[in-house]
DNA sequence: TAATTATATGCAACTATTTGCATAAAGATT
DNA sequence: AATCTTTATGCAAATAGTTGCATATAATTA
């Protein structure tokens, strides 16, 4: 159910296609909630078909004709009344701490390799906001309230690569003692 | 995929039926990996038949028969070659960064609420962890090898919630100054 | 004594997600 | 000239996950 918040969510701001909606889910909004192009070409119909959101067909030529969706009433209602409700709270799932409950059992090296790999992902990630934060909120004290949320978020990625980032380090040196 | 993998994991140490099985993920590694009692019956019924564990029956007056399952060679291989291959990461999924998303445009209070709530969850986990943390793992360096991955995993957790918590009180700031 | 919790298993239906495929042309690169 | 990337949409199948239901008894708690 969560998608079709998210997608309503992203057209906030301004009407967008199902292909640049999955290009916003690469980015910003996809750091908290990925999608594949496929899913939300369907969501959107789904959507559409409940009156969420309008469909503005623009014929182009030599591509398919561009489908830009927005926003209706409707809409609008259906956030506003899921933002009330509960947020529900997926535990995490990670492969990556299943590998670790392995070590003593299976050559140690692999699992190392797993995290020493995850270190550098988070390390790029990390990066990645830091440039994000740098262009987009160097001054988070005058920030309009519409975009207080999207820095809480940001903030939130940060934290938890810095976080994640630092335990690869303890979780490589304890590794190290693993006799293989 | 990974499901099995973690059901073949619990099995390492001890031989369990479903029902263990499923308590065993409502702590310990289900804190990295989720899983209901019908998805994890399910799943076993499917490890064995594929040969990768063995089931006891060992009947029982009143209850219906447990079914105790432990792992085979095959299986133990099967856990050996999956360490090897690559470990993907799943990014973050969490509805409460889209209703983060919404600030500016839907009332307040309910985000902030939202955000409320989800810090008393981090307690109340964060303050599980430590406990089992101080029960079972109070001098971390003379830990034996097949105990060390488990650590790391349970020291991810305490760092992450941690991470979180903070967050959440500085959420809560920038959050009241935003106009409802 | 009634209700709840714990033990123990599982099917069926539904929802969500991933993966593979398919089309079609413009523009950039090698 | 050939290949790759970007734009733009979508179907179909498979896998994964959730939710609701169903059964059956013992022990504990209120």
């Amino acid at each position: 159910m969560s998608l079709s918040h998210a997608i309503l969510t992203a057209l906030l701001d301004e009407d967008l296609t199902g292909y640049a909606l999955a290009k916003q889910f690469d980015v910003s909004l996809g750091f908290f909630w990925q999608a594949s192009h496929q899913q939300i070409y369907r969501e959107l119909k789904g959507l559409h078909l409940a009156g969420s959101v309008n469909v503005l067909e623009v014929p182009q030529h030599g591509k398919p004709d561009k489908r830009v969706y927005s926003l209706t009433n409707q809409g609008r209602q259906m956030l506003d009344s899921w933002i009330t409700q509960s947020t529900r709270h997926r535990g995490v799932k990670d492969e990556l701490f299943i590998k670790l409950f392995n070590v003593g059992s299976v050559p140690v090296e692999q699992v190392t390799e797993a995290v020493a790999q995850r270190q550098a992902e988070h390390a790029r990630k990390l990066e990645l906001y830091r440039k994000i934060e740098a262009r987009n909120y160097a001054s988070p004290s005058t920030l309009p309230d519409r975009k207080k949320g999207v820095y809480l978020s940001l903030l939130a990625g940060i934290r938890q690569e810095q976080t994640a980032l630092a335990w690869c380090d303890d979780a490589l040196d304890l590794l190290g003692t693993v006799k293989a």
